[in-house]
DNA sequence: TATGAATGAGCGTTCATTCAT
DNA sequence: CATGAATGAACGCTCATTCAT
């Protein structure tokens, strides 16, 4: 990935050594340790530091303030997670929507399920920053990951596939993080999940330009109401 | 509706004169403007204070701390909101579900876009307090009011009518959340709520018992798709 | 008593009017209550004209500045004590030294003894200010007395009665003093009480020019030593 | 001595190095100078360490709070005190009890004059804080030690050792604090002290079992009285 | 290069005092 | 006169950042 955050947030250098790769993971990891034991208020340079068995000072070398490292974190977090997109999606090319859409969310959900405190953590240490570019970056590539899937979809075919695009992420994206913000007990978050995966495929479905003839356009969606 | 803020969070005194609730008001207003203009990090009590146009003192006469002015924020904003999102719902009911979801699709689009600023403003301020109560009563005034209308409705009754609900609800406001986390531009966001308001539509058509008979379930799904 | 205090420390106008007199001793009391209840650290205006049933403003009526206060509340207890000791002195006269001591020492312990958290309060809240002169004209007062007492002992005459007098209102203040501060159990205090009285009779004893003769003087102490 | 104070009372660090020693020192220094100057209301943080020439911050990384300086001030010049104290028992231990009791008078009132300022600004000092347990422990090594000295007195023995030491260190301690708080002269408070080596004596001499015999108890006051 | 003690601007909060009502 | 809301200087304390070692 080629970041392309604003200069004054990027880390100082690049990890060129083992060394100051393992450095880097220590902080990052410490980061995200204090923020769930202490709270985004005693996220202190100081306490991530000593978490991280490194002195303030060393930490300054990585990151030349607080919010670059916050913006890094975001920024390695995001990466990760547009990765797992991208692959899920390269694997279902060719594949009917309803399997693509599956595996578009459960993906997505998986990511984010997978360390739970971190998710929040991270959804709550973003307000912190400037991040619009961190989130236009990562909505870049997994819109164009997902478009060029859906694009090959085996069984459905789109007038305006951009704007069916992204709604539907805008739909994904949306509901896992409502899930996690109103902190829905288990058995209700995966109810909602399987209603998402559900309501998206229902969605393509009525979006689609009619695989057999493509006549009817989103005309479609009147007709199947009634 | 009667407040179940923790005490600590309450404003101290209920404005009893004109003066004082046209001081609060300022506050209020005073405590969007710096967080718009100088973002959250900014946002000092000296500042919101200067702002208003009236004294730290004064300031802390009509809250506790800090934290107390942004829950009551944020709380006068929800109950806003729910109320105009409970209007819309009574006044639906009856109506068949395509009305019922454009007009609530509408109703809270329109109220979170009336205002856009603000409405970023408190998106972010939210991730500074212990907002889970607040979120959670917010979330049960508009489950009740859906939940209500939608028992209502004309053409669908539904097997499980919560978690449909809570998956529509959770999508609506999951969706318009991204779409001002992203900051798409008008056209865009236009183009997705007119697409949120079809894909809610597919997706309660999808999920309802089918008026003929009712012999179909969730099954339904799977048969509309072929 | 005429009142020596710095002019920027006395009340604003005399209390010249019943209503005046009780609103002054509320406020005096409520001082006492709120040292007391809330400790120095919590002891405000505010707290203090509520504590008193009157508003801030009517405070400020009687009392400059919140030292006046603490200044007139020390100047009326000391009042009030010397003029105990002048009472108990006078009654005394021509007595035998060792029940003018008694006398002394009893009346003493007593008023401290009385309210004994009020005297605490008192000994703390006497740091805050300037009391030198309150503590001087409390003194003079208590010499006087005692001197005039002792030079008309039946059983005892001294060469300098000023210092032996001196000696002897330090030592009964001082030991008070500490027994408070040490916070001594009931037991204790009274056994200290009881050796006061022995302690200060041996004394004078000591230091008095013999009855029969008054050859020794302070050369006294040393031949009864031997 | 291994001192007993609450742990959040404590200085953070101990001073490892010469640097944080002086450094500590310094600001011992500067607040018995704030003290004097400015008064205990004017006694800030700020002020403090601007007159030990460091910052506020160094000083929170030796204290975690002003009390916890207010406290490790006086706990340092007790402990000191009691040293003192401690030695000169020790050294007159076997000694006849008017050489003790002059060595005792003289060493506590020589290492209160030394500085009297200091010691003036620290009993002011000492009502700001919950200084219980400091004025305890010191009380407790001086009573022990001075009891341990008078056991061993050359020339009498007491019924009652406990009482009569807690009453002689009471007045000691009591007198030398009046004094101090009456500001007297120095002519004046010098004679005072001789007179309270008088004092002390006869009263020791009142209060022992005779050494021809020790048949009398206390009754002995009664009948050397006559 | 790594360290962590030192810095000090800036925070949230209090409360003595004022003055329009 | 009495009131008590408003004021704002000043407090205790934190923590991102620097720099001598």
């Amino acid at each position: 990935m080629v970041s392309n955050a604003p200069l004054h947030l990027k880390p100082r250098k690049q990890p060129r050594q083992a060394r100051a790769a393992a450095t880097l993971d220590a902080i990052f990891e410490a980061t995200i340790q204090v923020l769930l034991v202490d709270g985004p208020r005693r996220l202190t340079t100081t306490r991530v530091a000593e978490r991280a068995g490194v002195s303030v000072g060393t930490m300054y070398q990585y990151f030349p303030h607080k919010q670059a490292l916050f913006y890094a974190l975001n920024e390695r977090y995001l990466d990760a997670l547009a990765g797992k997109v991208e692959d899920a999606c390269r694997a279902r090319h060719g594949d009917p929507i309803d399997r693509m859409v599956e595996a578009l969310v459960t993906t997505y959900w998986n990511a984010k399920t997978e360390r739970p405190n971190v998710t929040r953590a991270l959804y709550r240490s973003v307000a912190e920053l400037d991040n619009e570019a961190l989130i236009e970056a990562f909505a870049r590539r997994a819109d164009a990951a997902t478009a060029a899937m859906f694009a090959t979809a085996s069984d459905a075919a789109f007038e305006d596939l951009a704007t069916v695009n992204l709604t539907l992420l805008t739909t994904i994206f949306g509901v896992v993080r409502s899930v996690f913000e109103r902190n829905l007990p288990i058995a209700e978050a995966d109810a909602v999940l399987r209603q998402l995966v559900m309501m998206c495929v229902a969605y393509l479905k009525a979006a689609r330009v009619s695989a057999s003839g493509r006549r009817r356009g989103s005309a479609q969606l009147a007709a199947a109401s009634t």
